[in-house]
DNA sequence: GCATGATCATGC
DNA sequence: GCATGATCATGC
């Protein structure tokens, strides 16, 4: 790969860099008002082809293959703080699972094409013709030695699954940096895998969009000085995951009261936060001082939560996603929804049980959902969106309290809806007005995990 | 006792 | 001022 010539590298890279501040009308031949591109793909394709000046292939190849460099495009979306994020995770190439398990990482279709990217991030807006979308941001990117480590077990993680021949089963929560996708829109374009009759969805190598935020922090030399690596070394990854090597942190811990554990951690401070000192001792143990976030789990988009259990094994609490506004909700996909982006995040469960006046460090678990289950949450989302829809989500008013018609723990196995809010006064707008209270708002609401969930499937299962 | 509506506490 | 994780409290 070192024997690319550099130059014809950073000719390239900075032909690419000149896209900077400008949108492609701008730069391209005026013939592009004709380019013909529709769908979702369509910048990377006009780019291809009226910049870069090659069509757009399906060739397993990288696009620049003389010098092994992959060109990719990817939208920004600007956050309420300005802040430049990414809008969505990276799709690569497409997994072709006869292939695959034939293959080693270092000579895979995935490494040879993906190992050197340029890549182009330009800032979505809603409406706006793709031509005049501004490209924000170029550069050129190579996985550090440590990320490539974690990427190499999380292929190898994909090829087993698909060997066992599970590849129905894959989800983007069974990886850490190195997600596989879905790709192919509502009906997941079933196709053949080897070692099993069942057809399984198409799905794509992809960056997890916590990796590609940590891109572009790397891209535009943005540091944060409240976060720690929990890995520093990159050859602790020879012998253990880096699931094996975090939950070897807890380890001396388990089975420990809360105050024992805080004792030996010399983390006093906890006890006077009453409502966060419970994950503020989960991050003392991962080695987090002060307030702050671990740069793994943020890259992997992994979710710590704490649990308080009591004797029976039932959590105190059912655990809540954030607020979801309605006039989003009704206008998302499925595939691309705030939800389904939680449910298929890989989590880290830490469950404190109640043992007499005791709260003990009982177990921990990497966890992420599995297919059938997002199935059956989808259900939820489904109901949800139908309600603001038709305007019903009161069902009637008793004692002042609004009783809804939202999904309840009893419905679904995985997820209800439930207020999330300041108090009933804090809303967010309807799509139409709620026939029952006659008001165009209504308390904010969330999807939350059941507990009795969290019981049978999170921490049993 | 549990489900569900309502609210608190913290940090940015 | 608000988003978010966490918890309270009422009524069946």
């Amino acid at each position: 790969m070192s024997s690319y010539n550099r130059e014809d590298i950073l000719s390239i890279i900075q032909f690419a860099q000149q896209l900077v501040g400008k949108p492609l009308r701008e730069v391209c031949n005026p013939e592009i008002i004709n380019h013909g591109y529709s769908g979702k793909g369509n910048f990377g394709q006009i780019l291809e082809d009226y910049y870069f000046k090659y069509k757009p292939n399906s060739d397993s190849r990288a696009d620049f293959h003389e010098v092994g460099l992959e060109v990719k495009s990817t939208a920004l979306k600007k956050l309420k703080n300005n802040e430049l994020r990414a809008k969505e995770r990276l799709v690569l190439n497409i997994i072709n699972y006869k292939e695959l398990v034939d293959q080693d990482f270092e000579t895979s279709t995935f490494f040879e094409k993906n190992a050197h990217l340029l890549l182009i991030f330009y800032l979505y807006e809603r409406g706006v013709n793709v031509l005049d979308l501004i490209v924000k941001l170029v550069g050129e990117w190579k996985f550090p030695e440590t990320d490539l480590e974690i990427i190499r077990k999380d292929w190898e993680l994909i090829k087993s699954k698909v060997i066992s021949g599970k590849a129905h089963e894959l989800s983007e929560g069974d990886t850490i940096y190195l997600g596989a996708c879905t790709k192919g829109g509502k009906g997941g374009n079933p196709r053949p895998q080897p070692n099993s009759t069942i057809l399984a969805k198409q799905r794509a190598f992809s960056f997890k969009q916590g990796y590609l935020n940590y891109i572009i922090d790397f891209l535009t030399n943005t540091t944060f000085d409240n976060e720690i690596n929990i890995i520093d070394d990159k050859s602790l990854l020879v012998e253990k995951s880096f699931e094996e090597i975090v939950l070897e942190k807890f380890q001396p811990y388990i089975g420990l009261t809360f105050e024992k554990i805080a004792q030996q951690l010399n983390f006093v401070a906890v006890l006077s936060q009453p409502k966060s000192m419970y994950s503020l001792l989960t991050n003392a143990i991962l080695g987090l001082k002060n307030r702050g976030e671990f740069v793994e789990f943020k890259k992997a988009g992994i979710q710590i939560k704490t649990v308080r259990l009591s004797s029976e094994n039932m959590p105190r609490e059912d655990i809540s996603f954030p607020a979801f506004e309605y006039l989003e909700l009704v206008e998302e996909e499925w595939e691309e929804s705030e939800l389904l982006g939680y449910l298929e995040s890989k989590f880290l469960f830490v469950f404190y049980k109640e043992n007499g006046n005791n709260l003990v460090l009982d177990k921990v678990k990497f966890w992420n959902m599995p297919q059938d289950d997002i199935e059956e949450a989808k259900k939820v989302w489904e109901h949800t969106i139908e309600l603001i829809d038709a305007g019903k989500i009161v069902r009637s008013i008793q004692n002042g309290r609004r009783v809804t018609n939202f999904s309840g723990s009893r419905q679904n196995k995985v997820l209800h809806v439930r207020p999330h809010a300041l108090n009933a006064n804090d809303t967010y707008p309807l799509p139409i007005m709620d026939i029952v209270t006659g008001l165009k708002e209504y308390t904010k609401q969330s999807f939350w995990f059941n507990k009795k969930y969290i019981k049978d499937f999170i921490y049993s299962g």
